[in-house]
DNA sequence: GTCTATATGAGGATAGAC
DNA sequence: GTCTATCCTCATATAGAC
C-alpha cells in the first residue's frame, strides 16, 4: 500500500500539530495557547498551520475529541462475573481508574477538561454524561448484583455508586494537581486501595 | 466620623470595580476578562481603572483574597461537643458545606477557583491547604473523639475524613456546574443529606 | 478621578510567491 | 505545504488635559 504510506507522510505535520497543541492546551488552556506558540514548537510558520486546520478552534475541537475516548470500561460480562466476588469488583474498577489517573495521555486530557470545564459547555455536558453518569451506571449494576447475592447491605445502588465514584474523582483531582507541579504523589499512592478497603468495610454484610 | 464617610465615598468606584471584576472573572476567567469589559460595566473608561489599581493582575489578586476567606469553621468547642453526638457532627459539617455551595458569593469564588486552578500555583496551594488539609483536620478531630467513645468503628481518622470530605467536594462541583448553566439542581438537592446518612451507616457501630 | 489620545504589543487569520 | 508579508482587531497600559 504505497498510497497509505504517502498519506501518512502527508499527514505527519497534521499529527504533530495535534500532539503539540494538546500538550500546550493542557498546560496553558485554550486562550493561553497561541497559534504562534503551536507553530513555533511544530517548527513551521503560523500561516502553515492553516493548511491543516482552518482555525485554532478547529484544532481544539480535534484535541477535545480524545478527552472522553479513554477505553475505560468493564465489559458487561466482566461486571456480572466480578460483581459476584464483591470486593474484587470494586478493586478492579478502582485500579482502572488509578491507571487512567497516572497514564500520561489521559492525564493530559484530564487537565484540559479541568482547565476548560467552566469555559466550555460541551465539555461540561460530556463530563456529566461520560465521567459521571456512565460510571454510575456501571457501578450500579455491580452493586445491584451484590445486593441480590446478599454480599452487601441493601440501599439505593445509585447512591452507593455516587459515594464510591466521588472519592475516586477527588483522588484523581488531587493527584493531577500534585503532578502538575511535579510534586510527589507518594502520600496518595495507595489512596485508591485505601478507598476500596474502607468502602468495602462500609457496605459488606 | 465624617472622615470615615468621606473615605467610603472615595472608594465607591474601587469597590464597584472589585465587585464587577469578581463576577466577570468567575464567568470568563482571568484571560477572558478584559480591563475594557470591566471598565465598561463599571461605567468609566479603561484608563480610569488605573487610578484605583495599577494592573489587571492587582485586581485579580484582590479578588482572589476572598476565595478562601469563607467563615467556614466549627469552633473547637463545637467540635468536641457535637462529636459526642456522632451523626450530628457529620450533619452539621455537611450542612455548613451545603450552605457554602449554594451561597451566591461563595459560589462565585468557587468558580474562580475552578477556572484558575491549573493556571495559578498559589490557588492550587491554597486549595490543598484551605479546602483540603484544614477540613481533614477538623473532621479528624471529630472522628477521633467518636472512636474514643465507641460511636464508630475504629480506623484511621484521616482516611475516614478523606472519604467524607471527597464526596462533599464532588457534590459541590456538580452543583456548581449545573448552576453555571442555570440548570436545575433538584436531583442533587438532598445529596448532602443522603451522603451523611450513607456515611453514618458506614461507620457507626 | 475621569476623560481623550496614543503607544505598544500579541494574537488570529489571509494573500500570493515558491 | 511552507514561506514572507501583511492586515486587522483586541488588549494592557501610560501621558496629559480638565
Amino acid at each position: 500500500m504505497p498510497e497509505n504510506t504517502t498519506i501518512h507522510k502527508r499527514t505527519g505535520t497534521k499529527q504533530k500539530i495535534l500532539k503539540i497543541s494538546s500538550t500546550l492546551f493542557s498546560e496553558y488552556g485554550y486562550k493561553g495557547t497561541s497559534v504562534r506558540k503551536i507553530a513555533s514548537q511544530v517548527g513551521i510558520r503560523e500561516s502553515a498551520i492553516y493548511n491543516h486546520y482552518k482555525s485554532k478552534e478547529e484544532i481544539f475541537l480535534e484535541v477535545a475529541k480524545d478527552i472522553f475516548s479513554s477505553p475505560f470500561s468493564l465489559e458487561q460480562d466482566e461486571i456480572r462475573e466480578s460483581a459476584m466476588k464483591g470486593k474484587t469488583f470494586l478493586h478492579k474498577f478502582a485500579m482502572q481508574y488509578k491507571l487512567l489517573t497516572f497514564d500520561k495521555r489521559n492525564e493530559k486530557m484530564f487537565r484540559i477538561l479541568l482547565i476548560e470545564l467552566l469555559q466550555n459547555k460541551v465539555l461540561r455536558e460530556q463530563f456529566m454524561s461520560d465521567f459521571h453518569d456512565k460510571n454510575v451506571k456501571i457501578l450500579s449494576e455491580g452493586f445491584f448484583i451484590m445486593m441480590q447475592n446478599s454480599l452487601i447491605r441493601s440501599g439505593d445502588p445509585m447512591i452507593i455508586s455516587y459515594e464510591f465514584l466521588s472519592t475516586l474523582f477527588y483522588i484523581r483531582l488531587q493527584v493531577t494537581l500534585l503532578r502538575f507541579d511535579s510534586l510527589s504523589t507518594n502520600s496518595l499512592s495507595t489512596q485508591f486501595e485505601k478507598h476500596v478497603d474502607f468502602f468495602w468495610e462500609s457496605i459488606k454484610i
